[in-house]
DNA sequence: TTTTATCTTGTTTATTTGGTCAAGAAATTT
DNA sequence: AAATTTCTTGACCAAATAAACAAGATAAAA
């Protein structure tokens, strides 16, 4: 945005207005969405909302950047000192976490991949990528090391970014399947638990 | 649709469209898709696609319903005779196979799912907790048998659906982050091996 | 051939939408 | 208190859009 001075009001409307957005882009894509609806979920008139983001785009661009923020937070890290049993139990429960405790960023970043990643190709291109260089180079090292069995670092990485952002972005279908209203408190230690103890297993060294 | 005659040009120009509109609603959404896109991509003018398909709505259940019923066949099933290890080679084969050949159907699935289900709560309510259910009575069988270590088996098939439909819904990041324009023949195998292998490891007695 | 059903498409209509504007209210600064 | 900046909001507009319509072209059936 800008140098203008941020009053409480400001920042106050601007955190409704992102809320709003995030709701209102999950629920109808970008192009779906409608600056009215946001305004709606808001409280506050179109006009309004127009203000403080001047258009459409803007808007989501904003919630698209608190997106990659949290995914950098709470990622927690892979270092090389932790070696690949407590790395990978800090990891999964940081992303498990993540999942349970924001799904929604979870959902805005799913759908901005599945539609071809228009507005994060950047992203993806530099930071992602490299990313997975700096971490699949650990992982090998302890494959060398032979302190996890020899598989291709990316293919871990991709089955654990999956299996645990999928209790986010299929929030839906997995309450539907489980008959359930809403997750609970347990399900993040129980399904931190399973993850890791099945990944951790899918390594072992015999 | 209807108990019309189905003339060879009909049949072709409802392909046409529903292929189209497949990309748009990827691309955009339910509600963000246009007819008028979707006529351009078909190559079609508006008028026509709504004389086929009378409404917006219309042609995404018709989209949707190919997806399903895709989902239905790719499956490949799990039966009790064929015991854990050639069950879940079985089923990982066929649903890495799906990912790959027919990204499109999981990526529109996914969207739906992410967006709250709104168009197939009751495919989710039925088929789905159903199918998870007889599944999940297999697994225990093979559990209470000491033919594979006891985990919740709801938590085996999510697993399993994320870790392969994510080699789909995420084929663009994927893609972006190994520096490549496209999957390769050799991938789908490369990936089948790797995900059974690992699962199965995930699963043995020791 | 005649008749009927199917298909094609340009035009039109009513509604929705992103975005602007102007006029004033509220807060902040001088 | 005066001046200035920030914020709020209703009214407005041009473009886009879903859908209906009408009139004709093509194919199929009689």
């Amino acid at each position: 945005m800008t140098d203008k001075k941020q009053g409480k009001i400001r920042i106050h409307s601007q955190e409704k207005i992102l809320l709003a957005a995030q709701d209102e882009f999950i629920s109808n894509g970008y192009k779906g969405a409608t600056v009215q609806s946001i305004a709606d979920l808001a409280g506050l008139p179109k006009a309004n909302v127009l203000y403080y983001f001047k258009n459409k785009e803007n808007i989501y661009h904003a919630v698209l950047e608190r997106t990659l923020d949290m995914w950098d937070q709470g990622i927690g890290d892979i270092v090389y000192e932790d070696g690949p049993k407590v790395a990978i139990e800090k990891f999964v429960s940081a992303k498990v976490k993540m999942s349970f405790n924001h799904p929604k960023a979870s959902k805005i970043y799913a759908m901005e991949i599945i539609q071809g990643a228009q507005h994060l190709k950047e992203f993806a291109r530099t930071y992602l990528r490299q990313w997975v260089r700096d971490k699949s180079k650990i992982f090998q090292l302890w494959i060398d090391e032979g302190r996890m069995i020899n598989i291709e670092p990316i293919n871990l990485i991709f089955i654990i970014w999956s299996s645990t952002q999928h209790y986010a972005d299929f929030e839906t279908q997995i309450l539907t399947i489980m008959n359930r209203a809403d997750y609970e408190e347990d399900d993040i230690e129980q399904v931190t638990q399973f993850l890791t103890q099945f990944i951790l297993r899918g390594l072992e060294v015999k």
